[in-house]
DNA sequence: GCTTTTTTATGACCGAAATCATATCCAAGT
DNA sequence: ACTTGGATATGATTTCGGTCATAAAAAAGC
């Protein structure tokens, strides 16, 4: 999201990371930006009993955690490395002075935290009030069309694994599985060796 | 959160609200910046089925429904007046240009984007992933914790009915009813006259 | 002060999704 | 080609919170 050189020219460095490494954990204090360069992050709850809640996938190119930056609060959640990944880490006075300099990255950030809090709206409206089949289409169709841009007409191959629809709506695996397989039934989804096709 | 002799510097109106009017629709286009002169002003979901989800409570001074202004996103909820109210209606444009002219106007939006997210990442977790008992703990030591700034050591006395606990939190009134009653048992909060205290 | 409405309360019953157990399929690595 | 570990699949059983019905208490309206 902020362009390579401004990162480098505040000097922000890069750091490298093993899959499933976690980057930080809940509830520490956060002291730096981060965008990654490569890979994938996810940020994740994990509830008493272990049961995993993931609050977003991140692909090369974006940040994440910059919300308890402008508040000093701890963080809610944790970032975990999904494959091996390098990410950019700014010192978080570095970065907020780079925002005051630079007002259009200050704007782009603004859309950013705007398009998650879009997501977060949607997804937990639909936790708490709707049904498995429901919740899925709705996941899977936000991913479609808000992540990747794909338009109604054409066919989007759902890149999540059952278990990660599951971490992300509240569900458990074995009801994602039977849910995905009854929406088949009811054609409003095709499966093409266990892909998800919508 | 903007001063009042900014907004009518830039030409925002203020409009009247009877209880339970709708200001806007879900799904619909949003147009103007929105902040509250007197009432309380609440966005919300329903389901298919009809059940109510909150996704926030907010008290005269706030804005709200903002961030789709950024995106050309639809709004995911609607906002209806829970009192009667007074707000702040501003042209989107206008709004826009007001953050680019104030930077330090942006940097405090900057921040109340921030909470939200904080807000909506603790609460999509719990209910994702804990029991009532739980989900109502965390519910009720946000509000007195980040809502109202009350010391972990003075007593905090809800303001919030149990029908509205059980919408913010995806629980039914009665599963609310009966889970305050067992976190008072368990000494967890105290009850005066069916008023909570924590 | 009396009526109406809203909020809180409580018991009985039900059902959808979680849990538990086990199996099969598939991809990655050697 | 073979092994291993992860992902998908499926049946049986359980459980927690939802649903339904009804009542009492409190608040709001007149």
């Amino acid at each position: 999201m902020i362009p390579d050189d401004l990162l480098d020219q505040y000097g922000a460095q890069k750091i490298a990371l093993k899959k499933k490494e976690v980057l930080f954990h809940i509830d520490t204090q956060p002291r730096f930006y981060f965008q990654i360069l490569s890979g994938k992050i996810k940020m994740n709850n994990y509830s008493e009993d272990g049961k995993e809640y993931i609050q977003g996938i991140f692909p090369p190119g974006s940040s994440f955690g910059e919300p308890p930056l402008f508040q000093d609060l701890d963080y809610p959640a944790q970032a975990e490395a999904v494959d091996d990944a390098v990410v950019w880490k700014l010192e978080k006075s570095k970065f907020l002075q780079l925002l005051k300099e630079h007002p259009e990255v200050h704007l782009e950030l603004t859309k950013v935290l705007a398009s998650r809090l879009h997501y977060k709206a949607t997804m937990v409206a639909e936790i708490s009030t709707e049904n498995p089949e429901h919740r899925l289409l709705k996941l899977i169709d936000y991913f479609k069309t808000h992540i990747h841009h794909i338009p109604e007409s054409e066919p989007y191959l759902v890149e999540l694994s059952r278990q990660q629809m599951a971490d992300l709506t509240g569900l458990r695996v074995e009801t994602v599985i039977r849910t995905v397989k009854s929406l088949e039934k009811k054609g409003l989804l095709q499966l093409q060796s266990h892909k998800i096709l919508r």
